[in-house]
DNA sequence: CCAGACATTAGACAATGTCTAAATCCACGC
DNA sequence: GCGTGGATTTAGACATTGTCTAATGTCTGG
């Protein structure tokens, strides 16, 4: 895991490798309060404010993709392959779409001086009625 | 105005045509706190809590779209037209794309039990540095 | 061991949105 | 016109997520 932190430019310390632990072992899209849970389950040993500079470094950094899918938090995915994502509205729950299920074609013109940072797209889903 | 709410089944109040009026005259996409700002430009007219409740009826009813592409605020479109987003992360200027300039295929196998409620695709955009 | 840079921390703070209980509005029957 | 009842609006307390700051802690090269 230190090694994974150090490929990405990233200083190894205990907390962040702690917070990678979290990301990584799970293979699964955690918001930062889940993510401070997990880290904390035995003892309190990482603070609130360095999980936020933590995921928000990993995110600077390439190491997980941030996910606007919620109105009120954001997730964390572990997972930087292209792919899109499932989001069951009723529970919250979030899941990967492979990208040889859906595809994305075209590009608009973009503003001038910008660049694209990401493409997401989500399919948002509820129960039937 | 008070026409088209009715033709959504939403019993058109003072408060409602004022904030219809507000998504609908310009085309734009409004955050709520936005949309508080413009209905009470004169003398304050409508609450906090009337503008949260409005814009949650409008979206049940069909009226406009829920965009969820800022991790701080929800965004309200009044175009229900299938079209895509483009988001100036910088800037957050949130701009549409016309539905000729990308398409989506295909459809992912969706959970048990569920419908699809909506797919949204973003582009993010940053300066470039 | 020291200096200095880097990292972490507690807790105050900010922003967005929700909730509740009371007040207001309005259509209807009389 | 007047009262009734359901729908609507309201102020403000509250909850949640995330940011900021100033102090403290840690680590490394020399």
């Amino acid at each position: 895991m230190a090694d994974l932190l150090r490929s990405h430019d990233i200083n190894p310390t205990h907390q962040r490798i702690e917070i990678a632990h979290a990301l990584f072992s799970r293979q699964e899209h955690l918001s930062a309060d889940q993510v401070m849970a997990f880290v904390n389950t035995r003892h309190s040993e990482t603070s609130k404010a360095t999980v936020y500079n933590t995921l928000k470094l990993f995110v600077e950094k390439g190491l997980v993709r941030e996910l606007i899918v919620d109105p009120s938090k954001v997730f964390y995915d572990p997972n930087t392959h292209p792919h899109h994502h499932l989001y069951e509205i009723d529970t919250g729950k979030l899941s990967d779409i492979g990208a040889e299920y859906m595809q994305v074609s075209g590009l608009p013109p973009l503003p001038a001086g910008t660049v694209i940072e990401g493409i997401d797209l989500i399919v948002r889903v509820r129960r039937a009625s």
